[in-house]
DNA sequence: GACATCAATAGCCATTCGGTTATATGAATT
DNA sequence: AATTCATATAACCGAATGGCTATTGATGTC
């Protein structure tokens, strides 16, 4: 399930998380000690990170017998990308005002 | 000048300093102590998330005599729109090699 | 020139964060 | 059943974070 906002900037403020995610788009599902082989840090911290990416719904993990799959969810991207769009739509209004402003002044 | 992707993450991974920015897309320039009436924090702090939020590029102050005038940048929000645009770009390309492999499968 | 106002900096504090090692749990292997 | 392997959790630690108050520096205003 998709959280809030907050959650994912937050998730996603850490560069090692960032990278398992990157990965996880990349290269598709992965076991954790896969991914913990290829991240320079111990298994906890690889866990702690996934639990906190489960958390804001960037990455979803299936037990396969004694090994858990992450998969990464990019429709969990989606508040990110609806924000930025909201920004950049105000500074779009913004310049349309402008805009009707300089056609005012100019009649 | 914009900064590092990892600075812009960071930047926005705390919900105030979003606020700061989001208040300055929605209403254009505004001056440190205007920012701080609507902030519920000290002006120090508001200060303090301006300085970070220029380090990544994302705001940029411009000096009126005894006050400085904050104005959102919305151009610095690029590498996580691109970031985001590489992942999602990922997904896709698993999805059409799925849906090559599931034609390969067929004949 | 004295005083008020605006923003930035310094110094401090509590909390959060990202990492570690040690341990627990549970599934495969022998 | 004993052991090994995969993951999660617990407990701890140092560094970074976000807030505060006090102060400084600089620009208007009287």
């Amino acid at each position: 399930m998709s959280q809030s906002r907050n959650e994912v900037f937050r998730s996603l403020a850490d560069p090692t998380r960032r990278a398992i995610f990157e990965r996880l788009c990349r290269d598709g599902a992965q076991s954790v000690s896969t991914i913990t082989a290829q991240a320079a840090i111990s298994q906890p911290a690889v866990s702690k990170h996934l639990r906190i990416l489960k958390g804001s719904g960037l990455v979803q993990g299936t037990i396969h017998g004694r090994e858990t799959l992450y998969r990464a969810d990019v429709a969990a991207l989606a508040p990110l990308q609806n924000w930025v769009r909201e920004m950049t739509g105000f500074w779009d209004e913004k310049f349309d005002k402008l805009e009707d402003l300089l056609k005012r002044m100019d009649r």
